[in-house]
DNA sequence: GTCGCAATTCAACGGTCGTTGATTTCTGGT
DNA sequence: ACCAGAAATCAACGACCGTTGAATTGCGAC
């Protein structure tokens, strides 16, 4: 069945590399081990969110990522098992680093200003990398299967499902996903379609224009008899 | 330099077929045009359009669009010179419709109820390909490098160019883009995360509950005081 | 009735992807 | 000093992708 099945040629020495010292330490890739402590798992995943952010899923390849974080294809397999393992260590886990994040929000003051602390929180977070936390994920999360779940799980468990239970009030899941859709939203057009002016606004003003709103779903009149 | 030269084998004949008679119309494919008239563009459009929803732009393969098709792959080429020509196509030209949309939106009523204009003609029109449109829309954006200037560009142009310039008050453009995140968080709210209980919320509930915020970015006071 | 042309299928190509197995090099414990 | 094992590189594999060119078939003009 296979069709070459014979000498396995090797076209190795095609370098003709005469290194015998192997001083040079730039590009000259070794064969084994590496010498320094050198920490190629996070290399690796430094590498990955960059290119998850501005490729997607399917668009940052294997190789791109290695090389970019200058080392061989094969340790995205040796470390994470293959791409879907490195894809959830570096997009789906780390970013949010959920109990620093919450206590700021939840403990920073009084229930009428917690929308201006969501707003406040979320924005720093999400500019301190340029965007790329929030592009990483939508974008990824965009050319998965898994994608609602995961979007869904990661928002609920992350940002709102304290919230709404700190809420108290009527129908705090529906407050909760209204608040979910108004910061998502900001996201989309801050860092993915960077529309202006609002992608070049400083946090300040951006705190000011959507707090009011935010605010509005998490403790305002919903008017839902209008609906009903 | 081409290892296969020779004979080139055919191993067409594997089938057995021997369908003499080209009487059956649901398999069997004869190998020259079509008999009917069947419209193999209009199949292809509907096809790409629900896997580039279902998978992105990478996810979706030529291979899988022209089978739900029916058809063969190469009729992606035929039709659409690639790829890339059948994504412009499917996804990023119909959809909208502008002029009907917007008529609808602009000349409906009074000013005071714009937001409510907005909010329930875009869930109308999106609720009614099953959020596909808009999922089309985000999937496939996210995976292309153009992915920035095609959302803006959409938005700028169906969206927001027209509804900024009809209201001509003070900060137009930003008014339009804080709309603009209220709407594009609401889709992926409802149609990509599902986050319950928006997602399911019937239209004139979502209506009553976002119209509000929506008409006070357009018309409502912008509180810019407090940020500089 | 015939013939040019458009529509369609098919097999194949070159390229790239994620992954693997063999091999080599460094590290740490004893 | 030595050795088991982890860390790393490399070449190759099989699969699949988008695209192409040749072959085949029906339609419509004359």
């Amino acid at each position: 069945m296979t069709p070459v099945n014979g000498p396995r040629v090797d076209a190795r020495d095609d370098a003709a590399d005469d290194e015998s010292s192997y001083e040079e330490a730039g590009t000259g890739k070794r064969r084994g081990r590496r010498p320094g402590r050198e920490d190629t798992r996070a290399a690796l995943l430094t590498a990955a969110r960059e290119l998850f952010s501005e490729q997607g899923y399917e668009g940052a390849t294997v190789r791109a990522i290695a090389t970019r974080a200058g080392v061989d294809p094969a340790m995205v397999n040796h470390w994470f098992g293959g791409k879907e393992g490195l894809f959830a260590k570096a997009v789906l886990e780390l970013p949010f680093n959920p109990p620093e994040v919450l206590e700021t929000i939840l403990n920073g003051g009084p229930i009428d200003t917690l929308g201006e602390r969501i707003v406040r929180t979320f924005v720093t977070r999400w500019d301190e990398s340029g965007g790329g936390v929030f592009t990483a994920l939508v974008r990824s999360i965009s050319a998965r299967e898994d994608a609602a779940k995961a979007l869904r799980e990661l928002i609920m468990k992350y940002l709102l499902g304290r919230i709404a239970s700190e809420l108290a009030s009527d129908h705090a899941e529906l407050r909760a996903s209204l608040c979910a859709s108004q910061m998502v939203g900001l996201g989309m057009i801050r860092y993915v379609a960077a529309f202006e002016p609002l992608a070049s606004a400083d946090i300040p003003t951006v705190v000011a224009l959507v707090a009011p709103n935010l605010q509005h779903y998490l403790t305002g009149e919903l008017n839902l008899e209008r609906a009903e």
